[in-house]
Parts: C-alpha cells; structure tokens; sequence
DNA sequence: ATTGTAATATTTAACAGATAAATAACTTAG
DNA sequence: CTAAGTTATTTATCTGTTAAATATTACAAT
C-alpha cells in the first residue's frame, strides 16, 4: 500500500500528483488538469492516469465528477493518518507548526498506550519493548542507529497497548518521527536519554499504569517545550 | 471521498468489495479473485474494477502484484481512521472490544484537544461549541436528536484545538460514534449530561487547559467504566 | 429585460480488446 | 537432485469507443 516513487506506473503518478497537490501547485478548490491533459503531461495512458485519481480520491485528496473535472479538496478532508499523505507532506513542506501538532498527538496517545501496555502487554511484547531498549544502548556508543532504535522503542510500547487504533498509529508515529528528525537537533540521544526510556521500561514491566503513563507523558512534554522554544 | 453505495459503480464497487474483505469474505492473507474473475463474479468492466482494486490498495485493505493475485493485507495494514474502512467494519462487525479501543483513544485524545481549545479557540469557536450545547439542551425536551448534538459538542471541541491531526479525527470520532451508538443504550443523554457538557464549555471559555482536560477526561473515563462493565 | 427551457459541448465513467511485463510453476539437461 | 531455462498465468499498460453527467450557451416566451 505504501506508494514509494517507484512499484509501477500507477503508483509513480499517485506519488507525483500527490506531491505536487500538498505542496500547492494545485491549490485547493481548484481544478486540475482535465483527465485528458493529465496524460500529455505526465505522458502516461488514461488508464494509469484514472488509476492513480482514483487513488489519490481514497485517500481525500481530491474528487472528480463529469464536466466539474478533477478538483482538489480542502484540506480537513485529506486522511492526515494516511502515511503516504503523511510523508508527501513532510518531505515537502515539513513546518515546525506541523511538527508541533504532530508532538501534540503523540503526547495525547502514547502515555495511554504505555498505561495500556502495562495493562495488557504480552511476554512477548514486553520483549520487543525491552531489545528496542537494548538498541538504544548500543546507539549510544555508535553501534546501532539512535533513531532506529528510538523509533523501535516507541512503537513497541504502541503496538503492546493491544488496542487497534493505536497500533496502527505506528506507522504514522514512525513515519513522522524519521522524516521530522531531520528539522529537529535530536537526533542524537540525549544525556539521560536510555535512562528515560528504561523507566518506561520498568513502570510497564511493573504493570503500573499510572507511572507508565507518566513516565511517557514527561519526555513527550520535554519534546514539546523544546518545539515551543524554537516557534 | 466517500464511498457511499451509490455515487459510480466503482465506488460501489469499492464498497462491497471492502465489506467483504472486512467481514471476512475473504481472508487475511489469503487471495481475491483474479481481475478477470471479480469481473464476472461483480458484472463489470476491468476498467471499474482495477479501478476498485486500486481505492482499496489505497486504503491498505489489499495488494496486487502480476501472477501474486490480489490479496487480502494484514489487519494492520488497514487504514482505521479511513472513514470508509471504519464505516465498513463497524457497520458489519460492531464488537464490544473495538467499541473499548475506540472509546480508548477517545479518552487519549479528547482530553488534549479540550486542554488545545481552551487555549487557542477563537471566538466562533466558543461559539459553535455553545450551539452545539444549546442543541443539546433542545434535545433534552424532544426539540433536536440527541445524538447529533452529542457529536456537534465533541467535534466542536476537536475542531476548536487549531490542530490540523485532531481536527482530522472529527470524521472519525463522528463516524464510530454514529454506527457504535446503535450497540449502547447511550442513545438518550443522561440526568446530567448536559451539565457536564456545560461544565467542559465553561472550562474552555475561562481558558482554562488543566480543568478543560479534566472534565472531558470525567465524562470519557465514565464511558469507558460503563464499556468494561458490560464486557 | 428576465426567466425558463432546450440544445450543445465538455468531461469523467464505463466497456472492450490487445500487447507488455512480472513471476510462479513446470520442465529438462546435467 | 539441482540449476537453468521454458511456459503459463496474472496484473500492468495502452488505445479506441460509447455512455452518462453537467456546465455553458442559445433561444423562446412573457
């Protein structure tokens, strides 16, 4: 489902429409070339072309109706959760306010999944959540990716809330995080990082809702002053 | 961006084919079948039904590759905060579980997005918010339905966070809230629900994060107790 | 002049058929 | 028995045609 630039033509499209919709070149409300025109653009066949409007159209992007053409839509009907829109957004048009609201989200979800992961996590998850942990401390002395295992830690906590909705905000979470990285400075653990992370580590192994909730609520309030700072 | 039943044989298309994959016509992993059969079996043309193949690829729900076939994706692969893909599951398999998770990220994110509103709403913010409660009122006596108002009030609150992801889940929380409604007795508003109501309006209004985030976390914490009792 | 209706043109929707590309399954040589 | 090559199946892509939807224009009636 993931449409990286490449997999087939149809994708191409969807990923190159779907770009230059998100950063404007189609405004919203506007039209977009006629079906017809798409294909001498993009020099592709109408099939291809249909395909990827389609697609673009699950996603809310845009909608197309006989004679009223292709249009894009607003933008609160774009699925935000989609991490193809997701990323065509951030790697084009990656603001700090956007980065901020996207902290805000997690700052609201992740400390529940960890009071939920301390609920309901298996051995199995607990696991997962604990060689993420590993990682990171390999990260910190250069044998491991720092944001890898960053990434690792937190979706393992995700994924070990057992709730549906939550895990799959994983792949968002991920998505955001190794594309945000880029416009924040923390990419390196901090001091005190692994720490930190280990005390999630322990509240949830010690089936302590509240303090996992904490735990994860502190660092992600620490991440947001830090955005605030900057703004 | 909705594929309702009616609109264009290919959104209708999409929309009986992602029943059927989320009921379990066809299972997980397993395949669809081919282009040329879902043809035949669904009395349409390849164009519509690649078409379909591709909204449904979009949304996570499958994938096709030459000779592969098109086969159902994992459960999480599914993009649950798609409308259409919630609408569906919901609408055949309504469990109590999902209900929980839902009422669980609820509970995760509504609490935020009041704590947000009460400090960024505008004023036709406030205002909308209080439209919502005044229908909440008329509803008390039989003047409006119940559970619009109910929806009017929280999507306010959601759209009042100036938070382009919170916003985003309006349509989500608007969606479950209307198909799982039918599976609880919440249906008529409680002896003092509207107060309560009352009382998150006013927290928003005196700018106030820390209470507003309280008094809708009250209120989801209440529908959550009330899910696990009857669980 | 205005308003309602009809004709027209444009655009997406839908169908059909052919060829290309990918790849799973099979065959055969060693 | 293994590896390389062959075959068959399935999606991908292109092209052409007809149908349906609808915005725009033209026109007639008052």
């Amino acid at each position: 489902m993931n449409t990286s630039p490449k997999h087939n033509l149809t994708y191409q499209l969807t990923h190159d429409l779907g770009t230059a919709i998100v950063t404007g070149k189609y405004k919203v409300g506007e039209g977009l070339p006629t079906e017809a025109n798409l294909c001498v653009e993009y020099d592709v066949s109408r099939s291809a072309t249909r395909e990827a409007v389609k697609m673009l159209s699950a996603k809310g992007l845009i909608a197309s109706r006989p004679k009223k053409g292709i249009r894009v839509l607003p933008e609160n009907n774009w699925n935000m959760f989609d991490t193809d829109v997701l990323g065509w957004i951030l790697s084009s048009n990656p603001s700090l306010a956007l980065l901020k609201s996207f902290t805000e989200v997690r700052s609201a979800i992740e400390p529940k999944a960890a009071a939920l992961a301390a609920t309901n996590a298996t051995f199995e998850q607990l696991e997962a959540i604990e060689q993420a942990l590993e990682r990171m401390k390999l990260a910190e002395s250069g044998r491991d990716d720092p944001l890898d295992a960053d990434i690792d830690f937190h979706t393992s906590v995700l994924k070990a809330s057992g709730n549906i909705f939550i895990i799959q905000l994983s792949e968002f979470i991920s998505t955001a995080l190794r594309v945000s990285i880029r416009y924040t400075n923390k990419a390196k653990g901090e001091a005190g990082d692994v720490e930190k992370h280990a005390h999630i580590l322990e509240t949830i192994k010690s089936r302590n809702p509240e303090k996992a909730h904490d735990a994860v609520k502190t660092i992600l309030d620490e991440a947001l002053d830090l955005i605030n700072a900057n703004l």
